[in-house]
RNA sequence: GUGGGCGUAGCUCAGCUGGUGAGAGCACCGGGUUGUGGCCCCGGAGGUCGCGGGUUCAAAUCCCGUCGCUCACCCCA
């Protein structure tokens, strides 16, 4: 048998409807907040994501689905959203758009990574992006926005990490101070050992508590930001408070892409294992000119989707669907609910029959497995008179009704149960 | 890339100190007479015991290899 690719999932009912309900919350939410749908390729050039994610991360070095194709061009299937859609951003003019530039992408990304829980060679982000302004209104915003979207699909319980990596000004000394630290002192786990050679940042996320011993006394990234930083940050943390939204502060939040800027935060929630980030998202000042582009701020964030529907609560049991399930006794019977079946439909309405000459019992008991609202039975004597018998499954209520304005009144009933 | 756990019907699993024809629950199909679901009862269909090799008179049960799934590390959504 051939099977899925690993880390590559089948998504079936009844998951699937779960998954339009949460992306119909999330696009309502955007629209609010007056953003716009982009829908991108999943195939860039490497470059894009070489130049943009930065080639010494992990995700450049060693997870990208990467390949030439026929004409010999080294093409990638895209593990995140931000570099392509600043790619777009560019090559249509994009940027010459009125005011702050506000757009979500909703689909897969791709990483060759060793599957876990939470996490996927396969996954789907819902992304927001916001060009154009370095105010720290728009960063709060944005936060405020995801959260929205957090509550609106019923996530609870979450946590809000925040912190400021600064401008590259504010970097550069930090970096500078911080390698001496971390070279001054010895004993580092191997990961460690390499971190701070290559990304210093990252030992602040080393999960060894030996490590974090050693880190006691590290210079802090906070105390490097220069006053303009300071001031963003700390309006981005006034109106969060003013907003009543509750965060907590990550000296230690890095990220593992580079051009993250300033703000950079993340969303985790109890339940998905050792990935227990649902959402994160920050500041990229420099990319949009690190990409050929004119010197424009941006911001954005990317929702796990997988993630998400993982900590959702489960949707309540037992519930019915708005669907009509059509049963007939006999050949002429047949032949009405055939046409009946048509004209419901026609009116909107979700209807099935069997056709497969089962028994009425077996119709019934179908009806009821597809955990329809009501059966419809057509018979001989309903068809001398005109009417059909509709019986409500959930109370087993049976009644009689016109054939003749049949849709109409199954209509008005599904959409107010009584 | 590294490490641990696990691979028996569609699903969840039992069976594994090697030895009567490979099982249960759920799901699926049919039946319990004359036109009506959910409960109950009866019957049925469904399995190369992941795959390959080895040990043995005999292996789903032991050993090796391999593939896959899973959790964790690295890293991230």
């Amino acid at each position: 048998m051939i099977r899925a690719i690993r880390g590559m999932r089948d998504l079936l009912p009844p998951e699937t409807e779960r998954w339009q309900q949460v992306e119909l919350a999330a696009r309502e939410l955007f629209r609010r907040y007056g953003y716009q749908e982009l829908r991108l390729p999943l195939l860039e050039r490497t470059e894009l994501f070489a130049r943009s994610i930065g080639a010494e991360t992990d995700i450049v070095a060693k997870e990208m689905y990467t390949f030439t194709d026929r004409h010999g061009d080294s093409v990638t299937l895209r593990p995140e959203a931000t570099a392509q859609v600043v790619r777009a951003f560019l090559e249509h003019g994009l940027a010459k758009a009125p005011g702050v530039k506000k757009y979500f992408l909703i689909g897969p990304m791709f990483r060759y990574e060793r599957p876990q829980k939470g996490r996927y060679r396969q996954f789907h982000q819902i992304n927001c992006e916001a060009l154009g302004s370095d105010a720290p209104e728009l960063d709060a915003e944005v936060i405020l926005l995801l959260l929205d979207i957090l509550r609106e699909v019923g996530l609870g319980q979450v946590k809000l990490l925040l912190n400021s990596l600064g401008c590259p000004g504010c970097q550069v000394d930090f970096k500078a101070e911080l390698k001496l630290f971390l070279f001054d002192r010895e004993g580092w786990c191997p990961d460690c050992e390499r971190r701070r050679a290559v990304n210093a940042l990252r030992v602040f996320d080393c999960k060894s508590a030996h490590c974090q011993g050693l880190l006691q006394g590290a210079p802090a990234l906070v105390d490097f930001l220069c006053p303009d930083c300071a001031r963003h940050y700390a309006r981005i943390k006034e109106l969060l408070g003013r907003f009543q939204v509750d965060f907590e502060e990550q000296p230690r939040l890095v990220r593992g892409l580079d051009y993250y800027t300033r703000t950079t935060f993340e969303v985790t929630a109890a339940g998905l294992g050792a990935q227990d980030a649902v959402a994160g998202g920050g500041r990229y000042n420099g990319l949009i000119r690190e990409l050929g582009g004119p010197d424009l701020p941006g911001i954005g964030f990317a929702i796990g989707q997988e993630r998400l529907m993982e900590v959702l609560p489960p949707t309540a049991a037992g519930a019915r669907r708005e669907l009509l399930f059509l049963a007939y006794v006999g050949e002429a019977a047949r032949d009405r609910a055939l046409a009946l079946l048509y004209e419901l439909r026609q009116q909107g309405l979700a209807a099935l029959m069997d056709f497969d000459h089962r028994s009425l019992k077996s119709q019934m008991s179908l009806a009821d497995r597809l955990q329809a609202a009501a059966a419809v039975i057509l018979g001989e004597s309903e068809l001398e008179e005109g009417v059909a018998q509709v019986k409500w499954l959930a109370d087993s209520r049976q009644e009689r009704l016109p054939l003749a304005e049949l849709a109409g009144s199954l209509a008005a009933r599904l959409r107010a149960p009584a």
